[in-house]
DNA sequence: GTCTATATTTGGATAGAC
DNA sequence: GTCTATCCAAATATAGAC
C-alpha cells in the first residue's frame, strides 16, 4: 500500500511506525472495540506498554487523538478511491471500483479507524465535526462525480444522491455481518451491490 | 397506536404514562442525543425532574435502563411490522409494507428508542446481548418470510439474506439524512427502495 | 416514590524528574 | 519520550428519612 507511503512524505499523514503513529493504531482498534468513552487513557496507556500520562506528550487531550484517527482515515481513503478509480475505462467500471474498494476498506487493514469515524461521529464537539466535515465532503465528491455520470448516461436505477446516500449504508452494515472466509467473495459482493443500482 | 396499547395489557411492555414509563421514554431521548456513556444519571433524573437518587427505585442499575428501553422498542417494533404486513394481497405488497414501516419506525415517534438499539449494542454486556438477541431475531423472522416467499416467486434481486442485511444498512442510514420536510415523502422513498430489490 | 447526603471509584490531565 | 506521583472533577450507587 504505496499510497500511505505518499501521504506520510507529503506530511499528510503520520507515519505508521513512529510512536505517534502506534498510538493512532491502537486508539482506533480500542475506540472500536470499546467505544471511546469506555477506553481509558489508561487502557491506551497499557496497549502501548507506557504509563498513561505519557501519551499528553503526544496529544494534548484524548478527543485530539480521536480527531487525529478520524482525519488521518478519511485523508487515506480519500486516496484510496481516487487510485482505485483511476485506470477504469467506463462510468460503470468506476463505481463498481468505488464499490469494491469502500467495501475493502470497512473490511481490511484499516478498518478499525473507518469504523471508529462512524461509530463516533457523534462524540465530536461541534468545531471538531465541522472541522473534518470538510474532508468528508472531498470523499463524497469522489462517489458523486461517478454517479452523477453515470445518471447523465442514464445508467443509474435512481437519483444519484439517494443512491449514495443508500450505499452508504448498505456498505458500512457490512462490517456488522460480511466474513471474508464464508462463501462470498468480497468481489462478488461488490457486483451484487453494483447490479441493484445500476439499470439492467 | 394502539398496538402499544395491546402490549401494555398484555404486560409486554411498560405504561408510557408510568412513572417507569417516562423514565424509558426520557432515556431513549437522551441516550439517542449524547450516547449512553455521555449521559449521567443526574442529567436524567434532571430530565424528569427528580434527583438521580430517586432513579435506582425503578430500576437497579443504569444499564438495566438501557435493556429495559431495547427489549421493548424491539417487542414494539415486531407488533408493527406484522401490524403492517397483514393486510397485503402480495408479497411484493408486503415488502413495500415492511420497508415503509421500518423507515417510519426509524423517523417518527420511537426512532428514539430504535436508534439507541442499533447504536448502543456493543455498549451491553455479552449476557444481555444474547438476551436480546431471541428477540431481535423473532423481528428479523418477520422480514425473512417475506423474502423468502417473494425469491420462491422469482421476483426478489438476490439472495433474500444478501437483501435483507444490505436494507438493514440503507434504512438506518436514513436517520443521518432523510428529512420528511424535504420533496420526498417516506412513501415515495420506500418505493424508490422497493423498485432497488425487486426484479424489474 | 422522591429527597438529602454521601460513600466509593474512576477518569482525564498535570508537574517535574530522568 | 517516558516515568512517578498526584490533583481534581465527575460518575454510579447506597442509606435512611419523609
Amino acid at each position: 500500500m504505496e499510497i500511505i507511503q505518499k501521504l506520510v512524505d507529503e506530511g499528510q499523514v503520520t507515519d505508521p511506525s513512529s510512536a505517534r503513529g502506534r498510538l493512532l493504531s491502537a486508539a482506533a482498534h480500542l475506540f472500536r472495540l470499546r467505544g471511546y468513552d469506555r477506553t481509558t487513557v489508561r487502557d491506551l496507556g497499557a496497549a502501548l506498554g507506557i504509563q498513561s500520562g505519557s501519551l499528553f506528550h503526544h496529544y494534548k487531550s484524548k478527543e485530539e487523538i480521536l480527531k487525529a484517527v478520524m482525519r488521518e482515515t478519511i485523508i487515506i481513503n480519500t486516496a484510496r478511491l481516487q487510485v482505485a478509480k483511476a485506470p477504469a475505462q467506463t462510468k460503470t467500471d468506476e463505481l463498481y471500483a468505488l464499490i469494491l474498494e469502500e467495501l475493502a476498506s470497512i473490511q481490511g487493514e484499516g478498518s478499525d479507524a473507518l469504523t471508529v469515524l462512524v461509530h463516533e461521529w457523534r462524540t465530536l464537539s461541534e468545531d471538531v465535526r465541522s472541522e473534518l466535515m470538510v474532508l468528508r465532503n472531498a470523499y463524497e465528491d469522489v462517489w458523486m462525480e461517478t454517479l452523477v455520470g453515470l445518471k447523465e448516461e442514464n445508467l443509474l436505477a435512481d437519483d444519484p444522491f439517494i443512491i449514495r446516500r443508500l450505499l452508504i449504508g448498505s456498505l458500512a452494515w457490512t462490517t456488522n455481518w460480511f466474513r471474508a472466509e464464508g462463501n462470498l467473495t468480497l468481489d462478488a459482493l461488490a457486483q451484487k451491490v453494483l447490479r441493484l443500482v445500476i439499470k439492467p
